[in-house]
DNA sequence: GTCTATAGGCTGATAGAC
DNA sequence: GTCTATCAGCCTATAGAC
C-alpha cells in the first residue's frame, strides 16, 4: 500500500497524530488539523466523527498492537529471559511501525472518553500485568536477584520503551537493530560491569 | 513552614499542580483551580497574573532544583561511578520534595510560552548535556562497556526518572531509601545476572 | 465531498461594586 | 481581597448551498 492509496480518513489520522504529539490534544484545534490536510475544518466532519474518534483509533490501534504481540509472546516456548527480551523487540518494532501516533500512548491518553477509556485503561493494564509476570517468573527461575522490586524494575523499563518514541525522532540515525541490541543490553544486562 | 502558613498564591499553585497532573494544562480551566481551591475565578486574579505565570513558576522552580543539585554533584570529588548514583538519589529527592509539581517535567511544560519556554528548554538541555558527560567519564575509566551508546543510555536512564513520580503517587508504601536503593540496582547495575 | 455561515458553549481575563 | 457581571475570542460541531 502506498501513501498515495491512503483514504482521506487516513491522512486526517496521520496529520493529527502528528500535531497531537507536537502540541498535545487539547492545544490541537479541529481548524489545525485542517490546515495540515489541506481543507477546511467543516469537511473534515464529512470523513470523521468528531475530534474524540480521531484519539480514540489512533490508541486503541496501538492498544491493539501490544496486546497482539504479547498474546505471540505469552504462547510461544521462550525461555522467560527470552521473552523479556521479545519484549523488547516488541516495544522497537511498534515504535518504528506506528512511529507517530504512539507518542500518545505516553500522555494524551487521558484524554480519552468513556467508554473508549475504560477500553483502553483495560488493555493497558491486562499488558502491565502479564509484563510483570514475566519478570516474575525471571525471579522464580534466579535469572533476576530475589531483592529486586518486580514493581519498580516493571515500571522503569516501561518508562524507558514509552519513551523511545522520542529518539527515533530526535536521531533516525540509530538502525533497528542497532536500537534493539542496545536496549536489551542497557535496559536488561546494566550499565555497570 | 507550616501548612497554614501558606500564602494564597502557594495555595493556589498547589491546586493547580495536582489539576495540571491530573488533568493536563490545557483541559484545566481557571474555574477548575477556583473550585478546588474554594473561590471565584476572577478572585484568582488578585494573587495570580495568569494561568501561564502558574505554569512557568512550578516549571522553573523544578528547573532549578535540578541545575543546582547536578551543579553540587558536579563540584564534587565523587568518582564518575558515584556521581551517577548521586544523580539518581537527586532525582529521587526532587521527587519527593515536589512530589506534585515534579510531574508537569514530564509532558506539561510544552505549553510554556516564551520566554520562559527557552529558559526551561536550556536548563533542561544543559542538565542532559552534564548527565552525558558523566556517563562518559565512566565509560572512558571503564566502568561502562565500551560499545555501549552514551545517546540510549542516557535517554533510558532519564525516562525512568522521570516517570518517578507516577508511582509515588500510587505506591506510597515504598520508601524514599528503599526507591533509591532498586533504582541503582536496576538502573545501574542491571536486572539480569 | 467541499465550501460558507453560524450556532452554542466555554475560555482566560477585566471592570467595578462592596 | 472577594464578589457579580461581562467581554471578546476561540472551540467543536452542524446546516445547508453548490
Amino acid at each position: 500500500m502506498e501513501a498515495n492509496t491512503k483514504t482521506k480518513k487516513e491522512l486526517i489520522k496521520d496529520n493529527a497524530a502528528d500535531l497531537f504529539r507536537k502540541k498535545g490534544f487539547n492545544a490541537t484545534s479541529m481548524q489545525d488539523i485542517a490546515d495540515a490536510v489541506g481543507m477546511k475544518a467543516a469537511s473534515l466532519y464529512n470523513h470523521i466523527a468528531s475530534k474524540q474518534e480521531i484519539l480514540e483509533e489512533l490508541l486503541l490501534r496501538i492498544a491493539n498492537g501490544f496486546t497482539e504481540g504479547l498474546k505471540e509472546i505469552e504462547n510461544s516456548s521462550l525461555a522467560p529471559q527470552e521473552k523479556l527480551e521479545a519484549l523488547v523487540a516488541l516495544h522497537v518494532n511498534l515504535t518504528f511501525h506506528f512511529s507517530d501516533s504512539i507518542a500518545l500512548n505516553t500522555g494524551e491518553w487521558i484524554h480519552l472518553e468513556e467508554p473508549a477509556l475504560s477500553k483502553y485503561s483495560k488493555q493497558r493494564n491486562q499488558y502491565e500485568k502479564s509484563f510483570k509476570k514475566i519478570l516474575e517468573n525471571c525471579k522464580t527461575e534466579g535469572i533476576i536477584e530475589k531483592n529486586i522490586n518486580t514493581d519498580i524494575a516493571l515500571y522503569s523499563i516501561l518508562s524507558s520503551l514509552h519513551w523511545l518514541y522520542s529518539w527515533h525522532n530526535k536521531n533516525k540515525k540509530i538502525s533497528k537493530i542497532e536500537l534493539e541490541y542496545q536496549l536489551k543490553k542497557v535496559l536488561l544486562k546494566g550499565l555497570i560491569k
